[in-house]
DNA sequence: AATGGTACTTTGTGTTGCAAGGTATTCTAA
DNA sequence: TTAGAATACCTTGCAACACAAAGTACCATT
């Protein structure tokens, strides 16, 4: 424990990593390795320990599907995609991510 | 598990709720209960079993003191307040904040 | 003395993120 | 042809966290 600018980071990436799964698969079907470079390219950092088993835990919601698909250049890649559950899910996200932000900036404002 | 919405809100307010805590107090101390009635008015509904353990944790983490104070209408009251660390800290989760906003909108963006 | 309200605390459970280690496939270079 | 590197997926064990639920304590009114 304790480590403070890095361990709030990663206290608040919490809950809003399924959220970012969903917005990336519901733009394109991917894979799991190619979803761990847009995290990253997006600066949310994420690990494939944590990635795997909650592609899996989304897959057995029934938000998402995936089909195995041959590589040129490696292994066979198992490549997610939102189901129509998952769109349903991502909606509701946006919702409560928007009424979040606002929450936020409510309670910074108080007060004033 | 599984509930749809209500989870999804659950969910989205971990870690952000650190967050939320000092960000109330930086503006004036507070005791519990009343931590948890500006949290309600601001919409992000916590139980007391949630709040005073982080209470706990925050003050073992020198981010906020306490005092108590008598009052006239019931058992005393524990007034908590953010001190020098705290404050610090508060300004790191606001960088951190600015920074998952920021994430979501570029994930959100990339590929339209 | 008993009831109801206010306030603080603790315990047990399920979920989650992560570090670390493991399996499997393909390509390349010795 | 086999050793290693690269790519990709998966699992295990642990610690942190939010929550429900139950508990403790104080005070005022009846």
């Amino acid at each position: 424990m304790e480590n403070s600018a890095e361990n709030v980071r990663s206290q608040m990436r919490k809950g809003v990593l399924e959220y970012c799964i969903l917005s990336i698969l519901d733009k394109k079907e991917a894979y799991a390795s190619s979803i761990l470079d847009e995290l990253k390219s997006a600066n949310m950092i994420v690990v494939e320990g944590t990635l795997y088993p909650l592609l899996i835990r989304q897959k057995n919601q029934g938000l998402l599907s995936y089909r195995w698909e041959e590589s040129t250049q490696g292994p066979p890649r198992k490549y997610y995609c939102i189901t129509e559950k998952g769109r349903q899910q991502l909606g509701e996200m946006d919702g409560a991510w928007q009424e979040i932000v606002e929450t936020i900036k409510t309670i910074k404002q108080q007060g004033i």
